[in-house]
DNA sequence: AAGTGGTCTAGACCACTTA
DNA sequence: AAGTGGTCTAGACCACTTC
């Protein structure tokens, strides 16, 4: 194995026409992409220890040559790994193993429901609260509203195994909101939801920081009022930029940690000063 | 201007000495590559509103056409500002503007000094301990050091104008540790004098969360014991993939946020169940 | 001196969006 | 049907690391 793909015989692709929508990087790592389906083979090999700990991956020209692609497409498998922080890259020597990536999807990420069920756990939800309300000028900024939009507000407790986890405040534009005013309240996943009614993610800004509790946190999460929680505040957009969601998710302590991978050549992360509420 | 670039001919590069050692991707936004001056004369462009809000970018080919360069280079460039959220990108339809970039180098968000400094803050910092011991299993695996190896732990405070900020516990590996030890006390910045004794930081894997301040966090940062602490958990490595420090950086709240960003096409941050301590 | 990754080019075809 | 970004190829030269 890891010699050539397990497979697939990578050199033709023409027919590849029955695979239904198939997000790209969505949920199942193989995409259609020759790239993609070499990132998948050499994270497999790098996960499962096949070139050690620390340990030098083969040069880029043996790696072209051992699936049978260009350089170019190894480079842009590497490249993925890199963003990853699965391998090293510098130049004039081999990459470097780095450590065994987290491998966790965009929509894991957005969605609780998706991440929940893939750790195996059970996630619940209900819904405290739905209405319809004029946007106030921050809203209006960040979902990009004209004056008198409208936006819709939600109000739901997050479980997981019945257990309180976190609260969650979701502001959805008016084209958005319609949409899951319309939901069963006993809905798990808004997110699924609204994917299949045409509604896409596919680019988040995070923003996480600590807060206390308020009266409604305090009630729904079994904490104290003024108790620590750990917010995570995301402003999501759709494929042609506009935005979808600003959300605030307030998660009990220890419940969860965030985790980001950086490097000089890709840094997505930044530290800021006095956050703005 | 965006037409061509501000100051640079493009065509002929030959002339690239004088250039010191130039990190790349460190300090200075235009680096010594083609496609960097392209991705910052864009980010120029596009943070001065030349393209409006949600704007369209311009075709690959026209930009590859504008500055005379390849669409390979000019993709190169818009890769760049995509992974930054500047950019979307999608099949069929040029790109839109997303938003205004947070721009932060990867030294900014290592060293609290640069960090401060980039706000126009000052920054302090007192190192309240220095003590060599014996490495616990813990500490060998994020330093991947050899049982019996030794490291070396700090303890600081940092301050902005004198205000406490955070609390900063870092573990070196020996090989880093002999260099800190020797620094005078009154040393502000750790990371820049590392730097300049061969010491690099090239990535790092953070993990944040929330916890409880002890004693000496009560202390240094003038908080009640039991008070919420933001927390940062940082791995560094060097270009080599060798681990350089394991820190744990306690803010108190409201003092700073992280942000990330994040879309389908990458994704550098993760959620995690159940913080380990 | 040899090997390796970083950068750049030129051209090709395809999948998708929009009109 | 036209335009656009996504993918892939083949080849070239360079900067850097290592021996």
């Amino acid at each position: 194995m890891t010699e050539t793909f397990t497979e697939n015989a990578m050199q033709q692709d023409g027919a590849d026409g029955a695979e239904g929508q198939e997000q790209p990087g969505g949920s199942v790592e193989a995409g259609g992409a020759l790239y993609r389906r070499v990132a998948a083979d050499l994270r497999e090999a790098i996960t499962t220890g096949a070139y050690g700990e620390a340990g030098r991956l083969p040069a880029e020209g043996a790696l072209a040559e051992r699936y049978g692609v260009s350089r170019g497409t190894v480079r842009q498998a590497l490249a993925v790994l890199r963003a990853d922080g699965l391998v090293t890259s510098r130049r004039g020597t081999r990459r470097v193993v780095l450590g065994n990536a987290r491998v966790q999807s965009f929509s894991e990420l957005l969605s609780f429901t998706h991440w929940a069920r893939s750790m195996g756990e059970e996630p619940g939800g209900r819904l405290e609260s739905l209405l319809r309300r004029p946007a106030d000028a921050a809203e209006r900024e960040q979902l990009r509203l004209d004056p008198g939009a409208e936006v819709y507000v939600t109000l739901r407790l997050r479980t997981l195994s019945d257990t309180p986890v976190m609260v969650e405040r979701t502001i959805y534009p008016p084209h958005v909101g319609v949409l899951v005013a319309q939901l069963p309240a006993d809905v798990v996943s808004h997110t699924e939801h609204l994917r299949e009614h045409g509604i896409l993610f596919t680019d988040a800004d995070h923003t996480i920081d600590v807060v206390t509790a308020n009266g409604d946190d305090a009630r729904l999460l079994g904490c104290r009022r003024g108790a620590p929680l750990l917010r995570e505040r995301r402003r999501t957009t759709d494929p042609t930029g506009r935005p979808v969601e600003w959300s605030q998710d307030r998660y009990l302590p220890g419940m969860v940690a965030f985790s980001v991978h950086n490097s000089l050549a890709t840094s997505a992360l930044s530290r800021h000063a006095r956050a703005d509420d």
